[in-house]
DNA sequence: AGACGTCTGACTTTCTTTGACCTATGTAGT
DNA sequence: ACTACATAGGTCAAAGAAAGTCAGACGTCT
């Protein structure tokens, strides 16, 4: 068996018991397996990346972490189809504006929510001078960021 | 835990029962935790800034002191405040997330908000070919749109 | 052999902690 | 008033503690 694959389910079996959230420190897990903590950065960006359905945050320094959150669990599977599905690699003002106004419709979303987003993406807020392909590509990327981290606060 | 977490923690306790005020010695104080008197400094500039909602006044000499004032405010002065003078043209990623944590923990936005938004400025939402300069710039009208976008739901 | 996935190590960045030195204030002696 | 000393807080640079990044070595399939 692989290094990453231990690495893998040795978190993973963390999560199932401990709850949907675990803290470690990548310097003694790495010690604990053995190799460059440079390895858990692998393993997390491999394994435990968004598209998997999990959330990480860390902090440098004397007590230091990384966090890990686990996002997927039924009741987000509409967002979850969203986001691997339903939004490619582009999204306009207009489709992202109606896209909102469905979530919030079907109750998927608060309307305070759903007017948060519509401001991120709004054409105010990305007036820069950067050429409308790229405003929608990254708004397609926004509007799944931003989903993937309602469907984490949908989780039990 | 981090010896700065506890002195933040043992100041916001004495906060809470004194009243919105709280006076103390700086030596004592270092003594209490056995640390370097400078160390208070440091977590009065790290937790205790104006961005965090407090203001310091010290006085040196005999019979010195430091006082620790937690700044009233309502929720949409505060988001004003951000809009029209703290935000400028220019926000990077790590300046957001600060941002977006001391709102939260001012309770002046929700986790579930303050997740949102963290996700809509993230590395990860913007990551299309465009200059950091102009992503940094971007996140600063996100930023303003969005708070925004929530002092006009709390209006008061 | 080539392509793709794994792993490491050197270097970087961020956050914390300490210590040496500096400045301001009060008090006592002249 | 002036000087001197004690008291107390301020500043800053350097060391320490952790995590992040990335290029290149290494493996394992096809």
């Amino acid at each position: 068996m692989r290094l990453s694959d231990s690495i893998e389910q040795f978190i993973k079996e963390l999560l199932n018991q401990e709850s949907t959230e675990v803290e470690l420190k990548r310097n003694e897990l790495a010690e604990y397996f053995g190799c460059a903590p440079s390895q858990i950065n692998y393993v997390l960006a491999t394994r435990f990346s968004p598209d998997h359905g999990y959330l990480t945050e860390s902090r440098r320094g004397g007590g230091g972490y990384i966090r890990i959150v686990r996002v997927v669990q039924s009741g987000s599977q509409r967002l979850m189809y969203l986001v691997n599905d339903r939004i490619g690699d582009s999204l306009s003002e207009e489709e992202c504006l109606r896209l909102i106004s469905q979530l919030k419709e079907q109750m998927i979303v608060t309307a305070d929510e759903a007017a948060l987003m519509a401001s991120a993406v709004s054409t105010r807020a990305l007036s820069v001078p950067v050429p409308d392909v790229l405003k929608d590509a990254m708004r397609a990327k926004m509007m799944k960021s931003m989903l993937m981290s309602i469907a984490a606060r949908n989780r039990n």
